[in-house]
DNA sequence: GTCTATAGTTAGATAGAC
DNA sequence: GTCTATCTAACTATAGAC
């Protein structure tokens, strides 16, 4: 290993997070299809055949960002196990969706996009892998209500129900604002969207 | 008014109608900006220079559409009102939202589409007709809630919990057929859906 | 009301100098 | 690793014949 494969690695790898963070906003402003790379350049300050040095096309770089969207999910949100008692999981897993959509909105809005328009990108991955995690959530759930922790629930809706409604505050954020007579969400407001939908979601499942 | 002018404007009513259900499943498959006239009107078999006779531009298309999406909610699926018990109530708005991502996802799609990039065609109907409607939605629950009918919820984010747990099965169908092993859902997999969403609000707000 | 032809833009992608 | 120049393709919109 030279010392300048060190330096190219580092430059690569740097100017490749720039034009990720240009991306995420293009692609939530405009959509895949609608997504230029000509802007995605002008957001990076980095010219247009530069892009393409760096990622063969335009769904090339597009993937590679759903890819580290999916993969940050996984490490940083995914609390659901079956460690503890449901009351405790299923209240940390709220609160943990809620965060993730308000510290990063636009990795939400772009998953979303990205299935409300048939999931061309995603399809394999909701085929293979997202399978496989499923499971282990739903033995978790299946584990508890076995166990008369919790009412007999479809587990499949009740996860339903806890990523629809936590997703919800990041990709209708502009109608939610719109709803609640606010500029923007604060702290507080975020506060009060985890307290709601715990108090529902957990009475609604009979948590004991 | 000449024989003429009747003939003229039956056509004119078709051709648009013809053109509003090609448009949808454009808009849906590569969003707004990613759409193009030239592929609406082969979906529409209609010469493309025709759209422009009939809409002044793509931006007018896609705002015309997206009002008589609109329209159509607030005539047959606003059931929320103050009329019955809240365990009625309630059980007939979910399902009345259940049924419409059943019957017109794509309708759902293009709504939800429009709101992830940021509502640039409905940002002022949110702040004006949305903000009235949805003022009476908020009263009924508050109406409720001080006649113990209901727990003290927050009437605001028990109407987000439930138009994006019902819409989830329109926008995110493609994650909800991978989840539940399936290739599309059926009319049984709709009222589980139902059943395990009345179940859990329901008991969740405390209806009596 | 419909169609063909075309003007005018904007896009993705690549070649080649630096 | 970066930039300019350029090719090729696609799309919106309009003019004008029928």
């Amino acid at each position: 290993m030279t010392k300048e494969k060190v330096f190219e690695g580092s430059i690569r790898q740097k100017n490749k997070a720039i034009i990720f963070n240009a991306a995420k906003k293009e692609f939530v402003t405009y959509g895949f299809k609608g997504a230029s790379i000509k802007r995605i350049a002008e957001r990076a300050n980095i010219a247009r055949a530069n892009i393409h040095y760096y990622f063969k096309d335009k769904t090339d770089l597009y993937q590679q960002l759903l890819s580290s969207i999916i993969k940050v999910w996984n490490n940083d949100y995914d609390t659901l196990t079956a460690d503890n008692e449901p009351k405790e999981v299923l209240s940390a897993y709220i609160r943990a969706k809620v965060m993730h959509a308000k510290n990063d909105p636009d990795a939400s809005r772009i998953f979303a996009s990205e299935l409300i328009h048939g999931a061309p990108v995603l399809n394999e991955y909701l085929n293979s892998d997202f399978k496989v995690w499923l499971q282990s959530k739903v033995a978790v759930i299946e584990t508890w209500i076995q166990q008369g922790l919790i009412d007999d629930v479809n587990p499949h809706h009740l996860l339903f129900m806890i990523w629809s409604s936590t997703q919800h505050y990041a990709d209708f954020n502009v109608q939610v604002v719109a709803a609640l007579n606010k500029d923007a969400m604060n702290d507080e407001d975020f506060e009060a969207v985890v307290a709601s939908l715990t108090q529902i979601i957990l009475k609604g499942c009979g948590v004991k």
